[in-house]
DNA sequence: AGTCTAATGTGAACTGGTTCACAGACTTAA
DNA sequence: TTAAGTCTGTGAACCAGTTCACATTAGACT
């Protein structure tokens, strides 16, 4: 158990250039949480309570409004983390963070992490490199939101989503439901059902099953 | 003028805990430019040249879109910092920073920082704490673009935009147009005004000369 | 296989917000 | 003080996108 979970760190960018001893202090802090399908991981409002690695599974990070509507920040898959910016200010959580298929996450108590963060200094530049990334993709997401249309939203969102797949195709797999597609775009579900079919008719995408494929010259919609 | 530099570099947040003599090391290696209202201080797509300290006047981070467009993704102000992201990762400038108001700022090349950076490993933590900040900003911005109205979001801003002054009243003073205020927003410039009679009409706020001043109640909107 | 629930497609009405057009007020410089 | 530019206010037309209301299809479960 142990040794898979050491396993499992050295797979973490985050974590990449620790010495093994190290890694085997951190796992010795750290406890695993596994979540239901749809299970609140981080409630909006909480105080933080510390650093959080994506064993396995896919969460999203959302907010919503009072009558529900949702808007989706970012979502995360295996090695990537979150809750690092509470540890850093002190301020409680500004989004919910939802477990979109069963998962597994690492969590390292925020005092106890903040200590090991001491003993490494280096790591605060690997910290600070993925905040500067996000803070662009936010920053971008804002733009998209108040300069284009749902049409360029949604395109642009299907050309960041999508990743190369064994035949050198740009595919959006991983069964991304149209509501989903909607909440990241900041759209209604039935415009973005529009909008796939316009893009599809266009050329711009095709549909594989449950797929959707991009295609290679779509990049400069 | 070297000393009024260091009186000035002191002032700046980022630098508050440095010792005096390494704070005239860091005046040594920067430089001072000057640009005019509107002047592009940086231009989207540049490589960046370094972290620049605002020393006076005010400036915008804007993106556009080919319509000319634009949303102001923050206004700085004197002590307030930029290009920082940069000079962490190496991807290219996202945004446009534009002086709203003759504007003057310190320069310092993105090498000389990076070296003097690495003499002072706890510097790092406060650029990470400004970063987790803007973060939490431009999530806040990405949940009130995508999940409010209009009337919303200009409410909003205007409480995040007053600051109390003398008398204690929170006011929005800094001769913000409509324009910017629009900006802003996301949205165009007659519905800014429209949504500002609105506001006066309800008594969340009242003009006063060219200041808008925020009722103390209006926090809860 | 058959039933139940979740996801999709699509027309039609509605609406929040933009755009256009122009009038009035305020600045700034000469 | 006048003229030129820049902001502001407001009506009216227009439109992108939402909302509503179903019909259809696809999975999932037992």
């Amino acid at each position: 158990m142990h040794a898979k979970l050491i396993s499992k760190l050295t797979a973490v960018p985050l974590f990449s250039h620790i010495p093994q001893p190290d890694l085997e202090k951190l796992a010795a802090i750290a406890r695993q949480e596994d979540y239901a399908k749809n299970a609140e991981i981080m409630a909006e409002g909480e105080r933080s309570s510390g650093l959080y690695i994506l064993l396995s599974g896919k969460v999203k990070v959302v907010l919503r409004n009072e009558e529900g509507k949702e808007i989706i920040l970012a979502m995360l898959n295996p090695t990537e983390y979150f809750g690092e910016m509470a540890l850093l200010d002190d301020a409680p959580r500004s989004a919910d963070v939802v477990a979109m298929v069963p998962t597994s996450v690492l969590v390292i108590a925020k005092q106890k992490f903040n200590q090991w963060l001491l003993r490494h200094p280096d790591m605060s530049f690997v910290i600070i490199r993925t905040l500067a990334q996000r803070l662009r993709e936010a920053d971008r997401k804002i733009g998209d939101l108040a300069l284009m249309d749902v049409y360029g939203r949604v395109a642009r969102a299907l050309i960041s989503l999508a990743k190369e797949d064994a035949q050198g195709r740009m595919v959006v797999s991983e069964n991304l439901s149209q509501q989903s597609l909607a909440d990241i775009v900041g759209a209604s579900r039935e415009m973005v059902s529009r909008t796939l079919k316009e893009l599809a008719q266009v050329g711009h995408i095709w549909f594989d099953g449950k797929d959707i494929v991009v295609n290679q010259h779509a990049e400069r919609i």
